[in-house]
DNA sequence: CATCGTACTGACCGATCGGTCAGAGCTTGA
DNA sequence: TCAAGCTCTGACCGATCGGTCAGTACGATG
């Protein structure tokens, strides 16, 4: 691996981590035993260090959006290919997750973190099929967020070890549950 | 108000905006129209700032934690009314909830924070009744993470405004849905 | 009037930040 | 052999950070 690779991936995980405001260039530096001074010469910046890191994630999840059927019926079909597919790119990448949910209110001003909101807003109304009410819009939002807000969580946490596969399973289950417009019954617990 | 009231305020709804680090005393002494010193004279540094102004959201949490039955069957019946309880205290704290939500992995060493942690632990496990399995507890993690992540989100957003019982409404009602143990059918649209 | 505690301020401190720059070490090809 | 180019480094820069401190303004109390 090279040594710029070797930046990015101590980068990313020092920002999941840490934060970005919160990880220093000369930090990230001696993680993979260089000076900060290597550090800037295969980044001309901070910033751009965080942009290289968080390309990855972006590029994968574009290319789900970009799949999608734009319009007709087949839009409703592509509902659980989209949920599978939005918990694969999660979990593949889930530093930059965490990057980007604990860090996008803090750094709105970053390009990049602009283009992954607006990947969000696009795959949260597809999601959404026909008329959205705000019930199956908020429970989608719930959903999205609760799924990559857990993937981008347990990084360094000794959190107890379930099968990936599992999680996957639940994780897709559950987004596709909340999709439905109406939940079928409460009387169970209320 | 006084001063120290001020001086609170601003600086949660600054933390939650641009986050702990991404906040400086400088800023918030600006926002309120005071110095620098002021600040550190009523609070005797930035991270005891922050103590202060999560205490409030800290304590609710508690309270409500606090109500919950130890054992017996009057347990499950707990469920709704704290799923409403915890929709309630995250709406009436936004602010804070934000900054939880936002810095809980790169202020881990801060105490007020590993004290929220616990609380959701808790919370947690009492939405989880008998036995605990992977699925429910990552359906109600879902629940947990994405109504907390969406509140504390929505706050400095031109976000269309929908009507604030209504969000309440539905983000129980989803919370109890994730509590049960399975999801009845997906067959309409899988 | 003198005194004391509270509220507050500006000047200042050391540390650390992101970033610049001149140059060293090394490989490659003419 | 030597020039060019890529990789990398330490020294250094101005800015900003959290925090300290001496001192000021002022109302309440004796």
């Amino acid at each position: 691996m090279t040594t710029r690779d070797t930046i990015l991936q101590a980068a990313l995980e020092r920002f999941a981590r840490t934060g970005y405001l919160g990880s220093s260039i000369q930090q990230i530096a001696d993680d993979v035993g260089t000076s900060k001074s290597s550090v800037l010469y295969h980044f001309e910046s901070k910033e751009a260090l965080l942009e290289a890191a968080m390309q990855p994630a972006i590029d994968a999840m574009s290319a789900l959006v970009a799949a999608l059927p734009q319009t007709g019926p087949d839009k409703l079909e592509a509902i659980p290919a989209l949920a599978t597919g939005f918990v694969d790119v999660l979990m593949a990448h889930s530093a930059a997750v965490s990057v980007f949910v604990t860090q996008r209110g803090a750094l709105r001003d970053v390009p990049v973190i602009g283009r992954a909101n607006a990947l969000v807003d696009e795959i949260a109304s597809t999601l959404v099929q026909e008329a959205p009410s705000a019930r199956v819009l908020t429970r989608v939002s719930i959903g999205l967020a609760g799924v990559a807000f857990i993937l981008g969580d347990g990084l360094d946490d000794e959190r107890e070890h379930v099968d990936p596969a599992e999680m996957r399973e639940i994780f897709i289950d559950t987004l596709l549950e909340l999709c439905l417009p109406q939940p079928q019954s409460l009387e169970r617990i209320r």
